[in-house]
DNA sequence: TCTGGGGTCCTAGGACCC
DNA sequence: TCTGGGGTCCTAGGACCC
């Protein structure tokens, strides 16, 4: 593999950062984005939510760095955030802002170096390897090259948002979302394959991209904390725990090994939409309103599918219980489709083969197997089924 | 003060076919 | 009658990420 140069780039507390740019009056106040509620967008601080008036399910989406600095972080419950920060703005979500200025900075990093890959509304990795004056002759004029070209790009976004990012320049697309992440907010750090042992090793195993709370757990468990110690492991002690696929890749993640391409185009796999209820609800007791929230599902599925110009062939529900326990069903139709009635048929069909119980606290449904909707297959397989839908399936209850 | 919503990828078993 | 593999599709669950 010829050596690369590969940057990641992380926008800072993204949302509420989004929110701080139009709201100046609630700079230096912990913000945390989150919840349902729509508040008018001229209402001054005083009429602002505060977090200790919230009752609800929702998450905290982005907290500012005033409110993390009291312990709120993103996923985090808003009702165990508000006793943490009580006097804390709740904003809600706005979409629609945020990806326009997540195109903003997307077209503005675009327009310096065009290989860039898609992470999501706040964070891009770019490949760097091409742009003139990134690499360099000697080792030390490429790093220096490197980190020049990172500071353009930094402040090209913020010329184009008035934002902040974090950017990580290395060899490989791990290295860099482990860098972008050292120096926040507004850090650009450059590290080498060198400096693996000093910057990357001391680091818990967590910070791994790929790591989550369940791997950490089982090498916690194991007497493995920091990256150096996962990297001190024998792989075939890591693959005879973990089997072939993680366990290799484990050891080489600890050594900062990473060959994984910049992928810029990508084809989505799967629609879907899922609600979480104010309050759990019963099969039978609540069949009503629970049939309307599942049609209302499937409707928004299928405009999703129709604004992309997409169909779909498989579809699937979720549920979720008011034990936190989870079920997902799903079934494959002979055809095509990106229908609300025949989606709603489907789903009706999946939704019989779940035990209803226990109280429900999310509903979902979801559409796979997506082709663009002028594929010459999903043509020819279209309208293979779903004539006889004209009456939907009521939400069925217990018995059936 | 429990735990959102939208995704991707992986695994594993069974059906089915060759 | 009993014995194989390999490959693909479908389904369910789970880990993980933003």
């Amino acid at each position: 593999m010829p050596r690369r140069l590969i940057a990641h780039l992380d926008m800072d507390a993204f949302y509420a950062s989004v929110e701080l740019l139009r709201r100046p009056d609630l700079r230096g106040v912990p913000v945390v984005v989150g919840g349902r509620r729509r508040v008018s967008a001229d209402a001054d601080v005083a009429e602002f939510p505060r977090l200790r008036d919230y009752v609800g399910r929702g998450v905290a989406t982005t907290a500012s760095y005033e409110a993390r600095a009291l312990g709120v972080h993103s996923a985090m419950g808003l009702m165990k955030a508000a006793a943490l920060a009580p006097d804390a703005v709740l904003l809600p979500a706005d979409f629609e802002e945020y990806r326009r200025q997540s195109h903003n900075f997307k077209a503005a990093v675009g327009s310096i170096a065009p290989v860039i890959e898609d992470r999501g509304i706040d964070e891009i990795y770019i490949d760097l390897t091409d742009v003139p004056g990134a690499q360099d002759t000697s080792a030390d004029d490429r790093l220096a090259g490197a980190r020049a070209l990172a500071h353009r790009l930094r402040a090209a976004v913020f010329e184009a948002t008035g934002l902040s990012c974090s950017i990580g320049v290395t060899p490989n697309k791990l290295l860099s979302k482990l860098c972008s992440d050292l120096e926040k907010p507004g850090g650009v750090t450059i590290l080498d394959e060198a400096d693996i042992p000093r910057r990357i090793w001391p680091l818990p195993v967590g910070r791994i991209n790929g790591i989550g709370p369940k791997a950490r757990e089982r090498l916690d468990g194991m007497g493995i904390r920091t990256i150096g110690e996962l990297a001190q492991a024998e792989p075939a002690w890591l693959i005879a725990r973990f089997g072939q696929s993680t366990g290799q890749w484990m050891h080489e993640a600890a050594h900062g090994r990473d060959d994984r391409p910049i992928v810029t185009e990508r084809d989505p796999k799967s629609v879907s939409r899922e609600t979480t209820f104010e309050r759990d609800l019963h099969a039978r007791q609540d069949r009503a309103r629970l049939g309307e929230i599942f049609t209302g599902l499937c409707v928004k599925v299928a405009s999703d599918l129709t604004r992309h110009a997409l169909v779909g062939r498989t579809i699937g529900i979720k549920l979720r219980f008011d034990d936190f326990h989870t079920v997902t069903r799903d079934i494959t139709l002979p055809g095509y489709t990106a229908d609300a009635q025949a989606i709603r048929a489907a789903a009706g069909q999946c939704l019989k083969r779940v035990p209803l119980a226990r109280r429900i606290r999310l509903l979902g449904v979801r559409v796979g197997t997506l082709l663009p909707a002028d594929a010459p297959e999903a043509l020819r397989l279209a309208g293979r089924q779903g004539s006889d839908t004209t009456t939907l399936p009521l939400f069925p209850d217990l018995d059936n």
